[in-house]
DNA sequence: CTTGCACCTATAGTTACTATAGCATGTATA
DNA sequence: TATACATGCTATAGTAACTATAGGTGCAAG
């Protein structure tokens, strides 16, 4: 099997959907590792480097951030890894996740609760600026 | 009637819960105006500014962002709103929670399938990574 | 007298990008 | 042949909302 295709980080960008910076910020951050060059400079990436660039991406829709995301390529990239820690990995994030739904709902129940109490006045009498101020 | 109480911003920050950095930081952008000074060049904030504070912070507490924040004490400081006004944007502060909660919440229904998909395994063949690296 | 405390200013660091300036090179067109 | 355009390059600055640090002042207690 001869080498595969190369890609610019023009059509790598295209191909991932993620910019052209960003690419090389998660190479600056060691996230992507240096790829090889054209006589020119230009980078030149191959389907590994656009399967772990999608990775990240799919990583980060989920919510990871960076350094949980590193933290997982390392673990792949080690090679050193059971399902079992990967499960416990997902969990955990899963739970995090979880904290910060629990937060949200609980702003948003005393939002709508102040927006509630409004009398839905022309005046400035507000029962939403008074709880704002009192509590 | 006498003139107020005057605190140090080391007080303040114990009234209020925040720390100092951030009250000075909040003086910079011009979200609490500039205190009086002692002769030594000491802030001395008053109950006004106190309760300024606590209303910027109940916003924070509550998913405003600075803008945002910025935003409803110009409101407040102009003195022309109505409460109807005021309840329209508290709803419309509601949604974007809202809307957070749902990204969220997606997030959370994807990553528990993930795991659930998970045979549970000691080995490296794992469906986490499988349905990380296919999607 | 010197140690400690509370305050001051100005500046840099954090996360995860995004945007800009200024440059090189290859191709398409006038 | 000249020039414009596309694509790439590096280095640096800007974003949000703080947080931390360095270096300095002045007062009071031991």
């Amino acid at each position: 099997m001869a080498t595969g295709k190369k890609y610019t980080i023009g059509k790598l960008s295209e191909l991932s959907g993620c910019v052209i910076q960003t690419i090389r910020y998660y190479e600056q951050i060691s996230l992507l590792p240096e790829p090889d060059r054209s006589p020119r400079g230009h980078r030149l990436y191959n389907n590994d480097l656009l399967a772990r660039l999608k990775f990240i991406l799919r990583l980060r829709q989920l919510g990871y951030n960076l350094e949980k995301t590193r933290d997982l390529l390392n673990i792949v990239d080690g090679g050193k890894y059971t399902c079992q820690q990967i499960k416990k990995k997902t969990l955990q994030h899963a739970q995090t996740i979880h904290d910060k739904i629990t937060d949200l709902k609980k702003i948003e129940t005393e939002l709508l609760k102040m927006a509630a109490q409004c009398n839905d006045d022309k005046g400035r009498d507000c029962s939403i600026l008074d709880s704002l101020f009192h509590t």
